[in-house]
Order: C-alpha cells, then sequence, then structure tokens
DNA sequence: CATTTGCGCTACCTTAAGTTTCGAAACCTC
DNA sequence: GAGGTTTCGAAACTTAAGGTAGCGCAAATG
C-alpha cells in the first residue's frame, strides 16, 4: 500500500527562508519602490543568497506573484447578499493594496506584465483565476461579467496608485462601491 | 523695436526629424512591445542616430509622452449634455487605446511611472492635465471627481489590455460608459 | 560512509538606459 | 569665402539589473 503521506524525496531538504523572503520582499519595495528592488538586495534584506531565490522562483515576477498570494489569502466571501458581497471584496482589495509594500509590488509586477506575455500568464493563472472563479461561484455570474468587474475594480485602485503613489481613500473607495454596485448587484 | 519673429538661434538647425521619430517609436512599439522596444530600435527604425533622441528627450518616458501627446491631439469635447461629453471622451480614450502601438506604449509608459517619480511628473503634469482641465471646463465639476473619473475609464481600460494583451471590445466599452453615466452625468 | 540535494559565494553573461567623444555637415554673420 | 556655432551620425563607454554557472560545504537519507 502507498503511504498516505509521500516520501521525503532524498538530500537536503530546503531551508525555511520562503516567509522571510516575502517579508523582504515587502519591505524593500516599500522602501525603494518597484524597480529598484531588485533580487539582489531582497536577497541581502533577507539574509540569503540570490542564488537561492532563483532556485525556487524561476524570475523576479514569480517570486512577485507569489509573495502577493501569501500576502493576500483567500477572498473573504462571505455568504449575503450580492452587494454584501461585491462591496465586500471591493473593500478587502483596496485594503490590501493600501498595506505597506503590497499595492507597489501589485502594481508593479502589473507594470512588467505589459510587455511579458509569460510573466501575464502566471499572473492570470495564479493570482486572477483563483478570485475570479471564486467570485463567480458566489456571485453566479459568468466569467466575461467578473472579469470586467475585476478589470474596473482592480484598474481603478491600481491606476489611483500609480499616478499618485498614493493609495485611494475612502471616501473614494465609497464611491467605487456606489458606482459598481447597481450594475453587478 | 524688437522684432516679432525671434532671431534664429545659430549654428545648424535641428531638422525636422520629430513626426518620424514618433512613427517609429509606434510602430517599433507595436511590433516588439514595450520593453524590447528600446532607444536603440527605436533610432534605427527612424533612420536616426542614439545620440539625437537623447539631445531631444531627456529619457525614453519623456520620448513616450510626447509621442503620446502627438497621437492624441486635443480632446473633442464637443458642447452638449453632460453625458454626451461624457461618453464621447471615454470613447474616444478608448479608441485611441485601440491603436496600434498606442495603447502598448501608454500603458508601458504609466508601468514605469510606478517606480519613477519623475515621469509620474511629467506624465501627471503634460499628459493628464490638460485633458482633466478640459474636462473640468466641459463639465463644471471639481477637479477630485474628475480625477476619479479619469482613474475608473484610464485604469479599467489599460487593466484590460495590459492583463489580455488586446484592447477592450467595443460592448465592455459600452458597459463602461452605462455604468459610469449615472454617477457623472 | 556514500549519495543526494540545498546553500552561500563569486564570477560571469546579456541587455538596455544614458553619456562621451569626435569628425563632418549645415547654418549665420562678417 | 572665412570663421563661428550648433547639429548629426558613429562608435566606444559606463552603470545597473536580470539571470546563469561552478565550486566547496552543509544537511539530510540509507
Amino acid at each position: 500500500m502507498t503511504s498516505a503521506t509521500p516520501a521525503r524525496p532524498p538530500g537536503r531538504p530546503r531551508s525555511g527562508v520562503n516567509d522571510v523572503v516575502f517579508a523582504a520582499t515587502l519591505s524593500t519595495v516599500h522602501e525603494l519602490g518597484y524597480a529598484r528592488a531588485t533580487v539582489e538586495r531582497i536577497a541581502a534584506a533577507a539574509g540569503v543568497a540570490k542564488t537561492t531565490i532563483y532556485r525556487r522562483w524561476p524570475t523576479k515576477g514569480a517570486l512577485i506573484v507569489d509573495c502577493l498570494l501569501d500576502a493576500f489569502g483567500p477572498v473573504p466571501v462571505d455568504g449575503g447578499s450580492k452587494a454584501a458581497i461585491l462591496s465586500g471584496a471591493i473593500r478587502w482589495i483596496a485594503g490590501k493594496i493600501g498595506e505597506p509594500g503590497v499595492g507597489d509590488a501589485f502594481a508593479g509586477v502589473f507594470s512588467d506584465a505589459v510587455s511579458d506575455p509569460g510573466l501575464r500568464l502566471i499572473l492570470a493563472t495564479r493570482l486572477q483565476d483563483p478570485y475570479r472563479i471564486a467570485l463567480q461561484d458566489a456571485l453566479g455570474e459568468p466569467e466575461q461579467r467578473v472579469l470586467f468587474f475585476i478589470d474596473v475594480v482592480v484598474g481603478t485602485l491600481l491606476h489611483r496608485l500609480g499616478m499618485t503613489g498614493v493609495p485611494m481613500v475612502e471616501a473614494d473607495v465609497d464611491a467605487l462601491v456606489d458606482m459598481v454596485l447597481p450594475v453587478f448587484g
């Protein structure tokens, strides 16, 4: 019979520094901005060799995406009215984008994806799809409409952050909710 | 008495290749994407030396912004109802973003601005402000609301382009208009 | 102890932005 | 036409960053 827990592969196991690298990534991006947060600097901040990072993530973009997945966690899709689900999702992502480092990393990796189809695929499948599917299930809306919803919400929040360097204030998030609810609620 | 036409400065006058460079910029961005459209390649496509470009624009970002200003031209603010002005502006910018090279250059320069405050300033003052002011005057709306409008419209359109590589289809532009009009009309 | 794999380190390759230098060309004034 | 001033094109250069390769050592399994 095959064991339920797969046998540990031979050789030295990886040290558990992923969380340290994620924290170093966010703090470095927060302090220096996305472009100046080089892999070398992130590695130094994490107390780790650059090669260790490239053994775990193939590119800087993949590292950032995993870091964001770790920072976001699961979507809080509390059962409730459609309006409650939508406004909850908007306020949740707006709050995350306001956390130090998270918004900059989010906007930065989107930036790189503009001219990098490989990164665009990672972004779509690893980051966007899980949240899109969760929203589809919770709302019972077709894929197209949920994608449009995501474009509006994330696009607006990131455009504000990118143009001003400051996350959107609460009053404008309220306005965003008020604008979106009649269409999707 | 001082002459109405200021005396031409001494030395060899600049050749009139700005338009050629703009066209080469858009076609190169369209063919290769933003990141691979290097200044050297743009110069080669324009039949011009790289140093000539750097004599006229201090950075790649400044070149792109001027190229976009040339491509956009003035906002078509036809007098009419608020709703007509708003939907006209949305469809106009959506159309421009759909032109080959323009959308990619727009998204790309926004990308760079995320971690480049200097470029952000150029972008805000040279590109965004004229259109924002024109809209403020035409709509009689305060600055904050017009900025929010721009964040929603441009953010949504660029997020779609950045995530998919394809400009937003007309049906979704219609949905964007329908969503925005009740709030701003 | 033998094997296998991860880590840190260093050196390296490649690409791209932006700079410098220099000889030649174009324009103006005298 | 001569001299002065600025631009152009070409090439070499600097710097920064992403990403790779090789090495010796450490940590696990058997």
